[in-house]
DNA sequence: AAATGCCATTAAATCGATTTATCAGGCTAT
DNA sequence: ATAGCCTGATAAATCGATTTAATGGCATTT
């Protein structure tokens, strides 16, 4: 009842195990194997539900078929919705997905970068915190395929997937302001990550053109929401004369909505509200919050289609490419004109 | 530049593999081996940071370190929030995660439960979809851990956590009567699911006692939210006399909340609601949605612990266990009472 | 003095595959 | 005749660990 192995399957053919793998492997022309041996092992093999022991094969090939995904939080929608959609592609590409959190934790990342590797996964999928640029160059020096996505690193020349965070805060800010808000605030987590920046960037670009006033909030990241909240209710309760609030990614929104109702503030007449990502909540929310979708399918897809072609080719003279894809913006209720 | 093996280290210092590796496993003081040797080998194993290649250990010891975690689909809130607190405690104790989503296709699971197998995963956690007892069974039967949450295989047994959905709906439907609500609708997935089974009797005994008749809708689960959306609001359309209507989980709640949005129906006052399960969307709705909240930490906590109590111990003799969580119920403005 | 036991260590087998190198036999060309 | 070349298949090496069985040397017992 145990599981078979080759020789089982070879002994009971009485044929070597050679010739087995061979033909399990493809290479019967190759190796001119008889037609109807191939055809006699190929029948017995089907029959009995022979399944090569990939450990063994791994250890062997030195490939293991598996793919490390590291995203932030799993449990943050954003991030779950991409894992899905990339689990779903690779394992049609016939490879497994062994994935988990960083925490922005730069220390715990390259602990899992270490077990990832230690695991021999073939390829890295990774939304890189700061810091771990050397750990990433290391991957690369040693010809591992590595993709980046929702930010990049500066200094690694690598391929990524993000984007155009500068152009859709920028955008997004214009709209607050042809709507006649002056008093914009922008909201969100502390971080050097190149997608905050460049958000950051797009809205005071924005703000500049106007001659308006950025007003910049930073809330230091925590798994516990309440010591975002409290931060986030602080900063309103202050800021009165703010007219229209701007937050920078869907938790930071989340929590935002959570303070504005606790405050009794009204949207949006005391306040217009814009947020960076689109799900449910905003969607459901009165009145409904204009929101930044980022392309979840696309950005799933670039990142699969990208490492896959890197696992197919290992060609390691392509230089690595970037792919910044477009957002939507949906203009709802909670940034209606001023002016009307 | 290349990864060192074992031998390399055992050339290195002149001494036999076996004995580094005992050393590495702790066995050094069983396998008597001489003291200062063991420090040798320590101090220079920790100088270079030679990790022992896990496929090779993993095909020699049978073991993998590895834990298969199947959800329904992790996109939905509810199974990456308990993805992400496994994942973080599994990590605590050694062991990696392989997940996957079943989508509730039982063909689907049967592949990835094969694929865990072949990739000799430790232990299974299993949100299992109906029709897949035989392939559990035959996990039994070969001795590997499973545990099932979420529901359970009623001619299966073995492990598994589940909460208490007879009572939860049954209380939050007693709930709604006692406000003065009448025509109370249940409105769920299709599915022989135990624990939708469950939640469907909890609501027809709330039902029966009070002699009020019960309306429920099942929807075919479809990954589109359209087809979801389509078949919800051709209900509420037709059933005008309702003054109530009982979400049985949160997917059904987000795109229930949507329906009633695009149809324009006040809540509380045209329709009361309920939801099971809770979140930031129902929290955030207006009014905020009465909801069922399981309790995610404990849930994630028993399965782990379990799971990782049959790893430890092996002892095949312990019967399956069953781990049932209460649950807590969060009366908000959705469920206003009809008498005031 | 031979036998036994203990100590500290190691050689060799094993896990289950892939891959390299080899082989026996028949045929062709010099 | 013999060297060389296909053909069709396989023996043996390899991946990098764990584990079983064995070893040589020394002290102790009979």
């Amino acid at each position: 009842m145990k599981k078979l192995s080759i020789v089982d399957i070879a002994n009971h053919l009485n044929v070597s195990k050679t010739t087995v793998s061979f033909i399990l492997n493809g290479r019967a022309q190759e190796k001119r194997i008889g037609k109807e041996l191939v055809e006699r092992v190929q029948k017995f093999v089907d029959e009995v539900g022979y399944k090569p022991n990939s450990l063994a094969k791994s250890l062997r090939t030195g490939k293991s078929n598996i793919i490390g995904l590291m995203v932030e939080d799993i449990s943050n929608p954003f991030f779950s919705a991409i894992a899905r959609l990339i689990e779903d592609r690779a394992y049609k590409n016939g490879y497994k997905i062994i994935y988990c959190s960083t925490d922005n934790d730069t220390f715990k990342t390259r602990e899992l970068i270490n077990m990832f590797r230690d695991r021999h996964v073939d390829g890295y999928i990774i939304a890189p915190p700061e810091g771990i640029e050397d750990d990433i160059s290391s991957l690369l020096k040693d010809g591992m395929p590595v993709v980046l996505f929702d930010r990049h690193l500066p200094n690694v020349s690598t391929d990524f997937v993000e984007i155009d965070n500068l152009f859709s805060t920028y955008n997004a800010t214009k709209h607050l302001i042809q709507q006649g808000y002056k008093n914009i605030a922008f909201i969100t987590f502390a971080s050097g990550q190149t997608q905050m920046q460049a958000r950051l960037q797009g809205y005071h670009n924005a703000l500049n053109e106007s001659g308006y006033k950025p007003v910049v909030q930073e809330i230091v990241f925590n798994q516990n929401e309440d010591l975002i909240i409290g931060p986030l209710t602080t900063f309103l309760k202050k800021n009165k004369k703010l007219d229209a609030v701007f937050f920078g990614t869907n938790h930071v929104g989340t929590c935002g909505l959570k303070v504005i109702n606790s405050l009794g503030i009204k949207v949006p007449s005391d306040l217009a509200l814009v947020s960076f990502d689109d799900y449910d909540v905003f969607k459901l929310f009165s009145p409904p919050v204009t929101a930044i979708a980022q392309p979840i399918e696309a950005i799933a897809d670039s990142v699969i289609t990208v490492l896959l072609n890197k696992l197919s080719t290992s060609s390691q003279h392509i230089s690595s490419q970037s792919i910044i894809l477009k957002t939507d913006f949906n203009i709802r209720g909670s940034s209606k004109s001023l002016i009307n």
